[in-house]
DNA sequence: TTTGACCCTCCAGCGACTGGACGTCAATTG
DNA sequence: CAATTGACGTCCAGTCGCTGGAGGGTCAAA
């Protein structure tokens, strides 16, 4: 089939799919005027890197996961690995993230919100650095 | 001062202060000799942004940060504007997260990580979409 | 004087696409 | 059968926020 049809069936827009043919991802036959030729298996898999990627998973992990699919003695341990350190870097990631959050509430909180200029926030970020210790 | 200082100073890496002059947000006075002078403002700049940096605002939100830091007449209604969008983005994100936490780890309680091939994380990455109803 | 540390500019690359220009091909309409 | 429209093709550039490197100039100390 087209790249159109086969950007239905897999929730992805041609220019990605193209690009995952650039970068070797999914490499689909040509047709004798140029035009890629997908299969329903090469579909398949398409729709499988659409679900990695919205999983969360980079280009690069969903290669090994694909490596892995079409792998028949793979061992369920190798897939879940990969998912482990993939929730790993998510807590790493929600961490951070709630520690901004936690300051920059703290700071809101702190900030009358009018039309003066006097801010918290503006404080902050322009603080000198607390001296280690006086001299 | 050289870049090298105002580096240290600020905390920041000599290549992204110099991208920060390219993209006008620090621009610092030069010497007869080309080299960069950086003010001991100018330095107090950088470290506004590297803070406002490492609390998850983007350069262009650093961009309307510095230029209301340097708006004697600004309202601290503005900068909480920013501050309180910054922190829904940041909700939405860990939001987002969660739920790829959760279906991650989800898979990888039913997957038995042993060295068969069957894995529930596989099934849900390769699974065909559900018809919407029998025909 | 020579070394070495610093500084300069410019170009390229990261990840994962996305937009656009420009040309070809296929299918439909008049 | 011509013309138009839409989908397809390639290639290049841009996004964001840096980062690395090449290939040079400058400066201060030994």
């Amino acid at each position: 089939m087209n790249i159109g049809l086969a950007a239905q069936e897999s929730s992805l827009p041609p220019k990605t799919i193209r690009y995952y043919e650039d970068i070797g991802l999914v490499v689909p036959a040509r047709r004798d005027n140029g035009y890629r030729d997908y299969s329903v298996d090469d579909v398949h898999l398409l729709r499988f890197v659409q679900r990695a990627r919205s999983l969360g998973f980079s280009v690069e992990q969903c290669r090994q996961l694909l490596a892995l699919y079409l792998d028949r003695t793979r061992a369920s341990a190798d897939v879940k690995r990969l998912a482990s350190e993939k929730i790993d870097e998510i807590d790493r990631k929600i961490r951070e993230l709630k520690g901004l959050r936690g300051t920059l509430t703290e700071l809101v909180e702190r900030c009358s919100g009018d039309d003066r200029p006097d801010c918290p926030i503006m404080d902050m970020l322009s603080e000198e650095p607390h001296p280690a210790a006086a001299s």
